[in-house]
DNA sequence: GTTAGGG
DNA sequence: CCCTAAC
């Protein structure tokens, strides 16, 4: 394997971008690879190229980290460096790469779809602004607690050094092998990386998280989570960039959670879409990133009642557009957002999304949201801390309550409630998080302690 | 400004 | 996801 690359490593690394993008994807791809698969085989020789490629900066001031992390990346994105390590070193990588490789065949049209699409220097920006977080990410890589609840289902197949990022974080259910603490970081950095080269390319690779490709076996058959999970924020961010108002159509069937916001388009809603695809145009000012703005505003919220809702002559003034009518209403509930609606559409947490909270956490405990939004989310605007202690606090739940059901055997029961199921690794991790960094009930606590000053002593 | 808690 | 109160 290692031999029969070799001639193609002949090929100037400085090439390798155009090839993405003048080839036809197949070659380029395998190019690629094989470059990918030389910096793992000689690393030492390669850092420059590594840099050209990906345009790194000479600010770079550890360039082996570097190299190391771009390994973690390509052997998630693409694993054909990890094909080709398993074959160096003679241990069944076999299976995987035939698996590997047929995935990436059927992955080539989109990929290629997406490539074109793309400005590749920008692409390339992307990539290094997403990339420089995993460094930052290793630098405090300590992480303090006991990780060796994660398994790897395949670990014995690789070789130390670049193994850890090869061996995915283990999702496998069968087998439970304890990681080194050294190999989890690097998956889970390679992990946060290939997360972000989805979102560089597109986030449309098409290749499964990490995670999940090597526990497709168990998971994505098992619990079927993998479109859900992948899938579903693909579309919502295809369409919200599209701004495309059927978007709604679309959204409808995601999820049985979306199902609660946006059930329900009455004829009032289909109304003032009407109107407002109208009346858009003149006020393009108000909400311009809003995909279906007048359904939450309009309809009885979900959540706490607001405090005024005057709402009767509101309903008759047709005369009013949409968007003029929801601020009127605004100013008449003097909730008063600002000027630009903060209000975001609900975007699904990708399992990588979750596994990249669970390791802000790890590092920085709970509470500290902004931390780890500026850490790990800094590239997802979308999240802020507030949405990751929201989920984290659904995590907690959904966990909880994953354990009750496995103890009592109910897990048909837990799949319905839980409709996204997650990994039980990544649940077992929540659990123990939760038992180091509890959340907090502080207010509670305070309440308790209020109590004892009404002695009845005094 | 950030976080906790409730909806 | 959103809102509000508390810090």
């Amino acid at each position: 394997m290692r031999m029969d690359r070799k001639p193609h490593l002949t090929k100037k690394p400085a090439d390798v971008k155009c090839q993405r993008v003048d080839d036809s994807m197949v070659p380029g791809l395998e190019d690629e690879a094989t470059e990918v698969e030389h910096l793992l085989v000689e690393p030492q020789s390669e850092h420059v190229s590594v840099d050209g490629v990906f345009c790194f900066g000479k600010e770079s001031i550890e360039k082996h980290f570097k190299t190391e992390d771009f390994s973690c990346a390509f052997d998630f994105g693409w694993k054909i460096g990890c094909g080709g390590l398993d074959s160096i070193h003679g241990r069944g990588g076999d299976d995987l790469k035939l698996e590997v490789l047929d995935g990436l065949l059927d992955e080539v049209d989109e990929v290629d779809d997406i490539h074109a699409a793309h400005d590749l220097s920008s692409a390339c920006d992307d990539f290094l602004f997403d990339i420089k977080f995993p460094e930052k990410f290793s630098e405090l890589d300590h992480v303090p607690h006991d990780i060796s609840n994660l398994h790897n289902s395949s670990s014995e197949s690789h070789s130390p050094g670049f193994s850890g990022s090869i061996s995915v974080e283990g999702i496998s259910e069968s087998s439970f092998v304890i990681v080194q603490e050294s190999n989890y970081k690097n998956s889970v950095l390679g992990e946060m990386v290939n997360y972000d080269l989805h979102h560089t390319f597109g986030s449309k690779c098409s290749c499964p998280d990490p995670v999940m490709e090597t526990g497709r076996h168990s998971i994505e058959q098992d619990q079927g989570f993998v479109d859900s999970d992948d899938e579903k924020p693909l579309v919502s961010f295809i369409l919200s960039n599209k701004k495309v108002k059927s978007s709604v159509e679309v959204r409808k069937g995601s999820t049985h959670l979306r199902q609660k916001r946006l059930r329900k388009p009455t004829r009032r809603y289909i109304e003032e879409l009407s109107r407002n695809s109208i009346a858009g145009k003149k006020c393009l000012k108000v909400e311009p990133q809003e995909d279906f703005p007048q359904v939450p505003e309009s309809q009885p919220r979900r959540g706490r009642p607001r405090k005024i809702v005057p709402k009767l002559e509101f309903e008759s003034d047709c005369e009013l557009s949409a968007s003029e009518s929801e601020e009127e209403e605004r100013k008449r509930t003097k909730t008063s957002r600002t000027a630009c609606d903060r209000r975001k559409h609900q975007r699904m947490w990708t399992l990588a999304e979750v596994i990249k909270l669970v390791e802000g956490i790890a590092h920085y405990g709970v509470g500290r949201w902004t931390d780890i939004k500026k850490l790990l989310f800094a590239s997802s605007s979308y999240r802020t801390p507030v949405d990751l202690r929201d989920k984290w606090r659904n995590l907690l739940r959904s966990s909880s309550a994953h354990e009750q059901n496995m103890g009592e055997l109910q897990v048909e029961a837990n799949t319905k409630h839980n409709a996204r199921m997650l990994p039980k690794t990544v649940v077992c991790r929540i659990r123990e998080l939760a038992t180091i960094h509890p959340y907090p009930k502080v207010r509670n606590l305070n309440f308790h302690l209020l109590i004892p000053t009404f002695h009845p002593n005094n």
